[in-house]
Formats: C-alpha cells, sequence, structure tokens
DNA sequence: TGCAAATATGTCAATACTGACATATACTGT
DNA sequence: ACAGTATATGTCAGTATTGACATATTTGCA
C-alpha cells in the first residue's frame, strides 16, 4: 500500500491530520483498507469451503504459497488485484462477491 | 495489466489455448477485465453526476487529470487500486459500489 | 469561425508490487 | 516426542504502475 503521501507530508512538517485535504485522502485510504480486509475475509471462508491448501490456491492462480499467506493476512502491500485474483481462482463469483461490499459491520466474517 | 503468463508460455513453444491451466488462468483474467469496465462504468457516471472534471477528480484523490483519463478510457495498465480510489473519491459509497457486481449484462451502462 | 475548457494520448523516472525462494512457526495425528 | 502438512514471515531482483508533464484532440459556445 502506498504511504508517500502520508511520508511527503510528515516530511514536509506537517502534524498529521492537520489538513482538511488530508484528511478527506486518509479518509479513502481507510476505505480502500476496510475494503480489502473485507475481501480477504471472503477469500478465506471461500478457501476453506472448498477445502484447498493455500498451495493449491497459488498453483490455481499462478503465484505462491507466501503471496496466498500475505493476502489472507491483510498485508498492506497486497494490490487489490492480486486479492480479486485470488477471490476468483477460489471459485469466487462477480455475485458472491458483491456480499463483501455491504455494510463493513456485518461482514467481518 | 499483467502479461508476462501469456508471454512466458509463448515463449516456452505454447500454443495459446493449449492447456486446460492457461484456459482457466486467461477466464480468471476475463473476469478481472470485465470487473474492471464495471467499475470505470460507474467511476464515469458518478463523476458525471457530481459535474466533476477530470481534473477536479484528478485533485481530490491526489492524482493527475491524464490519470483519470486512462482509468475512464480503460486502459489496461491502471489498477484495481486506482480504479477503487477513483471511485470512493468520487463520493461513491461501498453499498453504491455493489451494483458493479451484479451479472454483467445489466450494468454495461 | 475561433477561443476556452475538457478530455485524450504519449513518455518517463520513481515507486510499488510480484513470484520465487528460504526459512520459521503452527497444527495434527501417531 | 516425532514426522508430515499447512501456514507465516522475510528478502530480493524483475516487472508493473504511478504522478507528473507535454502535447494533441475534442467539445461547447459566442
Amino acid at each position: 500500500m502506498n504511504k508517500t503521501r502520508l511520508q511527503k507530508l510528515q516530511a514536509a512538517g506537517w502534524k498529521v491530520g492537520d489538513t482538511r485535504d488530508f484528511l478527506k485522502l486518509s479518509e479513502e485510504e481507510a476505505m480502500l483498507v476496510e475494503l480489502k480486509l473485507s475481501l480477504t475475509s471472503v477469500l478465506k471462508q471461500a478457501r476453506a469451503k472448498r477445502r484447498l491448501s493455500q498451495v493449491d490456491l497459488a498453483q490455481r492462480m499462478g503465484s505462491s504459497q507466501s503471496r496466498v499467506a500475505k493476502i489472507e493476512a491483510g498485508d498492506p502491500a497486497i494490490s487489490l488485484d492480486l486479492i480479486v485474483r485470488a477471490l476468483f481462482s477460489a471459485g469466487v463469483t462477480r455475485q458472491e462477491l458483491r456480499r463483501a461490499f455491504g455494510p463493513s459491520e456485518k461482514l467481518a466474517a
């Protein structure tokens, strides 16, 4: 995940949370992070339901076990693209994916 | 968008479409591309509804007009992360986002 | 028509993300 | 306790994506 904006602001002497502008952005960052966490939660469930090991899933999606572990661990350096590719590879349909976009409280799983 | 797998297979002498394995992957690639297109469609609508220019949106999300143009043009080298950040910056809620995950026929917009 | 705003296209150095690998830790049954 | 399997953590060179910028094209309107 991208940290450069925060880093730039801090380097420039800002106190975090100072500007309306920055708050707005961090709010959207937070929404993205929340979304990712929801999706990884769905992924874990989907993989469990299908009784796939991380190695199995990694093979299906042309990646590695360590990547899958990091996806599921919520590693901030994992792209949404990779998460969604994992979901599709785990057999989750677009229909099912909709679940992940409801109010976050409801799907913390 | 990632092309390395296809390139590797071709370099290794595969005829495209040969293996079940490869077909499976390209199917998932296609799902991802479809999803991205759906989302950019939602983005265009959202930006229009709020009467924001590409420059406006770019400022809001800390990016540039040319990036926004590329997102909306369906440029394959644009990440899902960036698309979703644009959506959030355009004021689209997670609830609204669910719309984009329905059957693809219905939301070609 | 001609001007201004909006959008599209191309490029690039900087940064972020990737698969692969090594290795550590956790879990399960014996 | 041990072996086998699954998952977690750390690293890195290669690749993909980014914001910024320049520039071209389109659109809307007087």
